[in-house]
DNA sequence: TAATTTTGTCCATATTTGGGCCAAATGAGA
DNA sequence: TCTCATTTGGCCCAAATATGGACAAAATTA
């Protein structure tokens, strides 16, 4: 039940029906595959007619392709169809504040040559030239994987509307840095950007999996230097008026809590960050010590949760107390939110079998019964690299989204 | 950027544009009546024989009608369209702890006759029929105001995603009860339900004022006797996969803090309620007195607010720690949601030139720059009646919402 | 009185879906 | 081996909708 603004609405044309039918197809196409014309023409309740000038439609744009016959039990065999992943690909791009990793994927989002990394190179001119030359050269090195069609880039920190600046990415020490337009004057290719944690979320969002279906309302919560959040509410990212919602790490969990590299006191991420972890483990607050604490580059999270993983008990001390806080945030979060399923991904993933009871326990705490007690919660393992799969769907996930009507 | 269900989809048909734009043009008239067909088509960019046909269809359907010829400087005079609220009426209902209120309105959501009030039957069986009765009352005793085409009703607690149980609704003492049904049945009418927090940006989603728009991502906060939040993202209420998305009351604001009446520790709720503001202002918890605290009873909070305005210092002091309380509840707010609007409901909303500045100084303490701090704050004063408003548009509004499609 | 402007209606046209029909391909059964 | 049923995919026509232009009616202005 959305109001239609009355300063800001889409009236149909005579085209509108095939377009919306042509996203539905193509959306089929690329969930389904590899499906025939009749198969998309049963799913989609209309003859096969229709579908076949659709589909013809999208094969003349080249979008998709006819491929392998299929089979079937009687009578004529299926042409299937794919979404195009041979003529196309992506570039994505995962900006870290100590590395930057990229690589190149088809139009689905699955990798197509390995994960390249270098030093992330602080100083934006700089670093947008060595940026460019590096995916020009691994884009010439391999000609035969076609035409790309955009780079998706991810930051640890807050975008623009308009997805051309970085308003503020505290770890880069970058303040509203115009980074699209150099970019996309210095490769030639359309470019996007997005928060880290959010593109996590679309990742989930416009992943292809077999079986399991993605719900429509979920989170997804990065637990890393920062904790990033991603919300999506009916099929789509929650974007707010400055496309900075999602903010939830800077929630309170206690307003006299400790300090948080905001500003403010008691962010839920001055308690689950990697560095409140690692301050807990070293009794000491390390997030006071400029430019980065002596600890922190001597034990890393990862460490950490080995050590814990081996019998450490005042590691698995500072992870459990991290699990606490983790729960009682996401409890805000689901009260807030009320999603299907909350999606945790960061170093922290590592360390679930460790934290799962606390987590469950201190999340069910402070969730409002009758509901959400239930919530699905699934472990992303850094090994998805869910921050490059979520710059890749930067790239693609646009030509496969609904139209805006009405 | 929405991603298509493949579970869940509408494919369009011939008839779609009609559909869409039919909705266009109604939204139109709504919001901008009295207008002509000429202005409509200029409006949507349409030619007026289109347009036309569409509004024949309307005034056929008995949606809107012509009224009065308008005014032009030259050339033949138009004939205004209005949405018909001569033919057609809503009951709005909004329940309360101790009383309930109900009100007559027309399809926009304009009273047509007095606030009615009874106090609140908790035993639901002798609720239904009290209100049912009433309602026939009102109605037979009216009958010039035409058809009633629903009743709407606002609960203070959750109800579930059919919207015919009250999941919860702790102050009434309602676990799990089914409204819908038994109203529909006495009634002999269409029944909608809704949170009342909700309700209230509702209201304001479908408030068709003059000049000022209402912007398409806000959130209503209504501090009452519990703390109830509307978010409105894209112009569609907030709903989360349960049904009860928004309840941002439980959102934690200290974890050690003060005992909620959800069972929760530190709850916003807690620290910004009526009686929050009360048990600060006798320096007692008056939460934890079963059923009702006798000074509660003696001094509402609406007496503690005009002590405040005759110059009680105690009850100044109160009413700013609660403002201080809002406003750092408000910047967690504001990071997760981003919302263009805050719109602020509830006897509270007479106090507002004595806590305003508080409010607006705590808001910006813990909200992230660089955005988010020159959000806009309005006061909705208890002489608007939101929450009856909320309920007028359970009726109205689905009859003006956009079409769903692809 | 004539010209101009504005509103609302009407008609032919292009676009798109839906239904029906047909050819091709393929396996099952006589 | 031949026939028939089944399935896929393509083609044509009818129905529905917006578009663009023409036109009458109504009112003001020169």
């Amino acid at each position: 039940m959305r109001r239609i603004d009355p300063n800001n609405f889409r009236v149909a044309t005579r085209a509108t029906p095939r377009q919306i039918n042509r996203q539905i197809a193509l959306s089929l196409v690329r969930a389904r595959q590899p499906i025939s014309r009749a198969d998309l023409a049963r799913w989609m309740n209309m003859r096969r007619g229709a579908v076949s000038l659709i589909v013809n439609a999208l094969i003349e744009e080249g979008i998709i392709f006819e491929g392998a016959t299929g089979e079937t039990s009687r009578g004529r065999k299926p042409k299937f169809l794919f979404v195009d992943t041979r003529s196309r690909c992506a570039v994505a791009v995962d900006i870290r504040p100590t590395r930057t990793y990229f690589m190149v994927t088809d139009l689905v989002g699955r990798p197509l040559v390995g994960i390249t990394s270098f030093p992330t190179e602080r100083e934006p001119k700089r670093f947008v030239s060595e940026l460019a030359s590096r995916i020009q050269h691994v884009l010439s090195d391999h000609e035969e994987l076609g035409e790309c069609a955009g780079v998706g880039i991810v930051v640890p920190g807050m975008v623009d509307r308009s997805g051309s600046r970085v308003l503020f990415a505290p770890r880069l020490g970058w303040h509203d840095l115009s980074l699209l337009e150099p970019l996309e004057v210095a490769l030639g290719l359309p470019v996007s950007i997005e928060n880290s944690g959010r593109a996590c979320a679309l990742a989930q969002l416009w992943a292809t999996r077999g079986g399991s279906a993605t719900p429509d309302d979920f989170v997804f919560v990065s637990v890393s230097d920062g904790l990033g959040v991603g919300v999506i509410v009916k099929g789509e990212l929650l974007r707010g008026q400055h496309n900075v919602a999602g903010e939830f790490g800077h929630m309170a969990l206690s307003i006299e809590g400790p300090r948080c590299a905001c500003g403010a006191n008691g962010c839920w991420e001055a308690y689950v960050s990697n560095l409140a972890t690692l301050s807990r483990y070293f009794g000491r607050d390390l997030t006071e010590e400029q430019p980065r604490p002596i600890e922190a580059a001597m034990l890393t999270i990862d460490d950490l949760i080995a050590l814990a993983h081996s019998g450490d008990a005042k590691a698995l001390g500072a992870l459990q107390s991290t699990a606490r806080y983790l729960g009682l945030g996401l409890a805000s979060l689901v009260n807030a939110v009320d999603p299907a399923r909350i999606y945790i991904g960061g170093e922290i993933a590592a360390a679930w079998d460790l934290i799962e009871v606390i987590v469950r326990t201190s999340l069910k705490e402070r969730t409002l019964r009758p509901v959400g007690r239930h919530v699905e919660i699934i472990v992303v393992p850094a090994s998805d690299y869910p921050r490059l799969k979520g710059a890749a769907a930067l790239v693609a996930a646009p030509s496969f989204a609904a139209p805006v009507v009405a």
